[in-house]
DNA sequence: AGCAAGATTAGC
DNA sequence: CTAATCTTGCTA
């Protein structure tokens, strides 16, 4: 099932441990990719001076400030796209850093996206890489993620396994690539998982 | 107008 | 450890 709205209720930081192990879905043009959520970053709109929405709205973060559920893609370093997604109402400026995915299908394709290298846990294990290897772009960014070209499913919604399991486990940690706030206990993922950019 | 820094990655 | 590469946001 694709997320509803009482999903992305609660705490940013809340939210952030919710979204591991959910389904992001791509259907692009040149096929379907498919990733399970194992790492995530809260980026919180009040006493974190990381977070894009800090000092209000630019051109820049204008989709952070979305509905919840909405996507927030930014160019980074002039090479990489990220990927998050809004979890804070309409107006707060608040969302959660994908950073990482366990590839679940069109593996095929990520690989050849990712420039041939056949191999599983470096496919999606960073920010900047998950967005190539899903074949996204700025075009998504402020897209509803729950729309036809991009979702974001419940655990009991793809695989089966996962579905008995209780809450996953999970390592909070600082976030990983900033200077401010670099502090703060924000960066969350299933305890582990081969999957992560970093243990 | 000019410039430094940035939620990264791949390669040496 | 550093280059690659470019937009944003701040300073002048």
């Amino acid at each position: 099932m694709i997320l509803e709205k009482s999903f992305y209720e609660g705490r940013t930081e809340s939210v952030a441990k919710r979204l591991l192990g959910t389904y992001l879905v791509h259907n692009s043009p040149g096929g379907t990719t498919v990733g399970r959520v194992v790492e995530t970053e809260a980026y919180l709109f009040s006493g974190d001076p990381a977070c894009h929405a800090h000092k209000g709205m630019t051109k820049r973060n204008r989709a952070m400030f979305g509905p919840s559920g909405t996507s927030y893609i930014y160019l980074i370093y002039g090479m990489y796209y990220c990927f998050n997604v809004v979890t804070a109402a309409e107006g707060v400026g608040e969302a959660v850093l994908i950073r990482a995915l366990e590839p679940v299908e069109g593996i095929d394709l990520m690989i050849e996206r990712r420039g041939g290298r056949p191999d599983l846990k470096n496919l999606c294990s960073g920010p900047g890489k998950l967005v190539m290897a899903m074949g996204m772009d700025a075009r998504l960014d402020g897209q509803s993620l729950a729309s036809k070209r991009l979702q974001l499913l419940s655990r009991e919604a793809f695989a089966p396994r996962f579905a008995t399991s209780k809450r996953p486990k999970v390592t909070t940690t600082t976030r990983i690539g900033i200077n401010k706030g670099a502090e703060l206990p924000l960066r969350f993922y299933l305890t582990g998982n081969e999957f992560v950019s970093r243990k």
